[in-house]
RNA sequence: GGGCCGGUAGCUCAGUUGGUUAGAGCACACCCUUGAUAAGGGUGGGGUCGAAAGUUCGAGUCUUUCUCGGCCCA
């Protein structure tokens, strides 16, 4: 018996994508054609999009979150590019800083050089040679995950015109006024010897001392005080030599207890909050003791009390002051001061008049300005300071904490909040934190808790401390004056600064005469040259004014900004202080933030728990389109988690939409034809294909509003359900008649081919940018003559593909046919029949679904061999399956007792 | 420790201003198909909505507490 002629898909497009293979190639094919290139010719002149870069820091490999991230940024840039846009994607990398001077040290370390015996400059270009090392490590792996951008004109925070235009940037704020010099404790390293950003901050489980020690009151307005001792409890005995000041709070009840017990506070009265009397009787082992007096924090007013260390020399007042921070939370419900040594202590004295001094060198020495201490080491005071105070029979307790404490991330070592000179930028002189936050009113965050979470940052945030005591960064341009202290602001010395740098970096600041610097107009041996640099957080929150400002493909503001949610204290921040200082605005017009990436469990990666997943190893196993899906199926608004059986299943998603793509390449033979939507003539197609033009329609409306607030999660999770349900389950699966039995000139299969040409297309394009190498294989099969589905646009349906009449219908009309599946598997399960082809459906209908029914074939529709209709009044509708008579039709093989009205039909041979 | 955000089937996600029996796709199970074939179709099982208490005629949705997780801060 010879096979009929039929007509079966035919397709060079593989089931078995091997993306891991495959990718490189298409790669390679992007790189030869210029794709970047091709979409800035082709989108000459067209409304820009800009999103810009937030630049990763050029240290490491890339992991997921940095994947995440530009995977995210690579499908918005390309749906705007499809949108009709100039979709502008500048690459961009964080260069300076100390993890890189790290680096370097460690490999100084190695080779058993000495860092202080290498010169600044040459040291430098080491750290620059790192960085460039990691921009081209990190630019192929950018690349490999298809993400298209101008790779060959990236912007670095460390190229000279960087480097001049921060310099630029920096004199604004000079010459404004809002840059000054101030004297605040910042979190020192004493190992570094330098200032820590708040990035470069760890918490971590720390042994400190404690001790409680007490403060003579001398004078107060409350009399009971008066010979009594003030109690305080402290995790850092050697801030003692530096106190100024005591801090209670004014709403706490206070105690005056007296001491019986034996021993150095025998008979001596002490102060302390009522809240802590238990946890000091405890801890300090007081059994025997007697209440005194109870009083309201506020009586402390106008009390002054003398140090410790009153007979060592130690002779200034003490004065009480109000604040609110003091807690009962631990401790004495009395908190000591030392204004150099910490954030509190330091504004509230400065509110009271106590000026911080420099207690402490760079080293963690005592200066001489603390006595007795001089020259000794401040990790090495605490037994010392614990010995006085116990010679000074000034010492109740004292004792040891493990508790949370600030260590420098890189050398794990503990931190101290030190007085140093620093300069800031003002919040409020000129109304920074004003400007500000009235920027943030004027940006779209998506999503929108963003803005609340940056907006309180703002409100808070103290002044911004700019400077940095290392060497690999941009220097700070300033002179100060010898004689006066005054700072010099001048516009020439600062475009002279810039335009040296423009030529030939910054290395020349720590090289060069001072003059060359200074120009004609002063003379350099009466200005100090400042050795300190510009900490990274400025030089990254003015890429904007050295890439979106300077380079003519771009625009300022930028459209977006998109990082991870981190950068609202990062990148977003300083970018916007940044702006609104010098531009009185955002240099953003939205703020896209996505949260973390964290395990299957939800747990973020760490090394220790051995749940890291590199895009590597992903990459390798399944592509770079698989993990592109997880990003676009992602709710990036919180956490994203990943592991292998979440990309297993975005795998298992990928195959199904391949395998669409098959059927429909196969079923127009990988020969597409363009179809001109306005020459269709609705009413020639049959209800089926309307129903789908409606859909389509109906998915690319709601594909534009998903996309108009970049809510990909729901995007693709239409998309695919398209796929499944629409396609395969049903459109697909009753079209596979028509297409494979009727001729090639039937009516009926044309308008089949129609629909399938207008899903191909319309498919490709709505996956393009989240699929952005599957699509290009199955263009690249189809479009000899265009180069890329990346510079084709997003189609635009016409209005008449809408019928929601007709959607009302059919939706009717795929209850009946689920009805009917039912009654199928009925007797499928019985052994009955086994192909719905078997079947034979007697259909009882209401008789008001008549009117809609009528013309319906539920045959094709339920994809049996006969269907009959019979309409009563007030019944559901129900559906009988019967095994279908007659013998089966060899080439549509359908059960027929007749032949088939097709031509072909060999019963009718 | 504090602030913010979050916890809905095994997974990815929907669930309007409180209102029927909490949905979809995938995965899973069983069946069919062998003309999308390392494919395709059908049917089905699966949820104490993180926990508890409260407000209400009624709570996945509102309040409080707790818990787990994430980010930020200390």
């Amino acid at each position: 018996m010879t096979k009929p002629q039929i007509n079966l898909p035919k397709t060079a497009f593989s089931m078995k994508a091997n993306l891991p293979t495959r990718e490189p190639e298409i790669l390679d094919y992007w790189k030869k054609i210029n794709l970047y290139n091709e979409l800035r010719n082709e989108s000459k002149g067209r409304e820009k999009f800009v999103l810009h870069d937030g630049p990763p820091y050029a240290n490491g490999n890339i992991h997921m979150g940095t994947a995440l991230n530009k995977i995210l940024k690579d499908i918005i840039v390309k749906f705007h590019q499809m949108d009709g846009k100039d979709s502008i994607y500048v690459p961009g990398w964080d260069c300076h800083g100390l993890p890189i001077e790290w680096k370097i040290e460690e490999q100084y370390k190695k080779n058993k050089k000495n860092k202080n015996e290498v010169p600044i400059v040459e040291f430098r270009k080491e750290c620059r040679t790192f960085a460039e090392k990691w921009i081209e490590v990190h630019k192929t792996q950018f690349k490999r995950l298809g993400v298209v951008g101008d790779w060959e004109n990236y912007y670095s925070t460390m190229s000279f015109g960087a480097e001049a235009q921060i310099v630029r940037e920096l004199g604004k704020f000079l010459k404004e006024g809002s840059l000054y010099k101030g004297f605040k404790p910042v979190l020192w390293s004493t190992v570094e010897k330098t200032a820590l950003a708040d990035a470069e901050v760890e918490y971590q489980d720390h042994k400190s001392d404690t001790i409680y020690t007490s403060f003579k009151v001398k004078s107060s307005d409350l009399k009971d005080l008066v010979g009594s001792e003030i109690m305080i409890w402290t995790t850092t005995p050697w801030t003692i030599p530096a106190n100024k000041a005591l801090a209670y709070n004014e709403s706490l009840d206070y105690i005056i207890l007296e001491i019986n017990e034996e021993g150095d506070f025998k008979n001596r009265k002490i102060v302390i909050a009522e809240a802590l009397l238990e946890s000091v009787v405890k801890e300090c082992g007081l059994n025997n003791y007697k209440k005194i007096h109870t009083f309201k924090g506020k009586e402390f007013s106008k009390t002054i009390c003398s140090h410790p260390f009153l007979n060592l020399g130690y002779d200034h007042d003490i004065p009480m002051l109000e604040a609110r921070f003091v807690t009962t939370e631990q401790g004495t419900g009395i908190v000591h001061c030392a204004p150099s040594h910490g954030p509190d202590d330091f504004n509230l004295c400065l509110n009271n008049g106590i000026k911080a001094i420099e207690t402490v060198d760079g080293d963690g020495k005592y200066t001489n300005n603390v006595k007795l201490f001089e020259g000794i080491h401040i990790f090495k005071a605490n037994p010392i300071v614990i010995e006085k105070l116990k010679e000074q029979k000034n010492l109740l307790f004292n004792g040891e904490l493990v508790h949370s404490y600030p260590h420098s991330w890189r050398s794990k070592a503990p931190l101290v909040h030190r007085a140093t000179p620093q300069w800031f930028i003002s919040m409020e002189s000129h109304k920074l934190r004003d400007k500000a936050l009235k920027a943030i009113d004027e940006t779209t965050f998506y999503p929108s808790k963003g803005k609340e979470r940056l907006k309180s940052m703002i409100e808070t945030r103290p002044d911004w401390c700019v400077s940095r005591q290392r060497v690999w960064g941009v220097p700070l341009p300033i002179f100060v004056n010898k004689k006066t202290k005054e700072i010099l602001i001048d516009d020439d010395v600062i475009e002279n600064i810039a335009s040296i740098y423009e030529e030939e970096g910054s290395d020349c600041w720590f090289s060069d005469d001072p003059q060359r610097f200074l120009g004609n107009k002063y003379k350099a041996e009466e200005f100090e040259k400042l050795s300190d640099i510009v900490e990274v957080w400025f030089d990254s929150g003015s890429t904007h004014s050295f890439v979106l400002e300077k380079r003519d493909d771009l625009k300022w503001p930028a459209s977006m900004y998109l990082e991870g949610s981190d950068q609202h204290r990062g990148w977003f921040h300083s970018s916007l202080l940044e702006s609104c200082g010098t531009r009185g605005r955002a240099p953003f017009e939205s703020i896209l933030s996505h949260g973390f990436v964290v395990d299957g469990k939800g747990l973020k990666m760490s090394k220790s728990l051995g749940n890291v997943i590199a895009p590597e190893d992903i990459l390798k196993k399944y592509g770079a389109d698989i993990l592109r899906i997880w990003v676009a199926a992602s709710n990036y608004a919180e956490d994203l988690r990943i592991d292998h059986s979440i990309l297993d299943q975005h795998a298992d998603s990928y195959r199904k939409i391949r395998n669409t793509f098959r059927y429909l390449l196969g079923n127009i033979n990988d020969n597409y034809e363009e179809v001109d939507f306005e020459k269709i003539n609705l009413s020639d197609l049959p209800e089926l294909e309307q129903f789908m033009l409606h859909k389509i329609y109906s998915l690319n409306e709601n594909f534009k509003n998903y996309f108009d607030n970049y809510d990909f999660h729901n995007l693709y999770k239409e998309l695919l359900n398209f796929c499944t349900v629409d396609l395969s389950a049903f459109y697909f699966d009753i079209r596979k008649d028509s297409l494979y039995c009727d001729p090639k000139e039937s009516k009926n299969r044309k308008s089949t081919i129609i629909l399938l040409n207008i899903i191909l297309n319309a498919l490709l394009k709505w996956f393009a940018p989240i699929l952005s190498f599957t699509t290009e294989e199955i263009f690249k099969l189809l479009f000899k003559d265009k180069k890329s589905i990346h510079l084709e646009s997003f189609l635009d349906f016409p209005k008449s593909f809408k019928n929601e009449e007709l959607n009302d219908k059919w939706i009717e009309l795929i209850k009946i046919r689920n009805i009917c599946n039912i009654s199928i598997e009925i007797k499928r399960a019985n052994k009955e029949i086994g192909s719905s082809l078997e079947a034979d459906l007697k259909i009882q209908l209401n008789k008001k679904l008549e009117e809609l029914t009528t013309h319906v074939d539920f045959s094709e529709l339920c994809i049996t061999s006969k269907a009959e209709v019979v309409y009563k009044d007030d019944v559901e509708t129900t559906a009988i399956t019967n095994k279908a008579k007659g013998s089966k039709c060899l080439t549509c093989w359908k059960i027929k007792e007749t032949s088939c009205n097709r031509s072909n039909c060999p019963m009718n041979l």
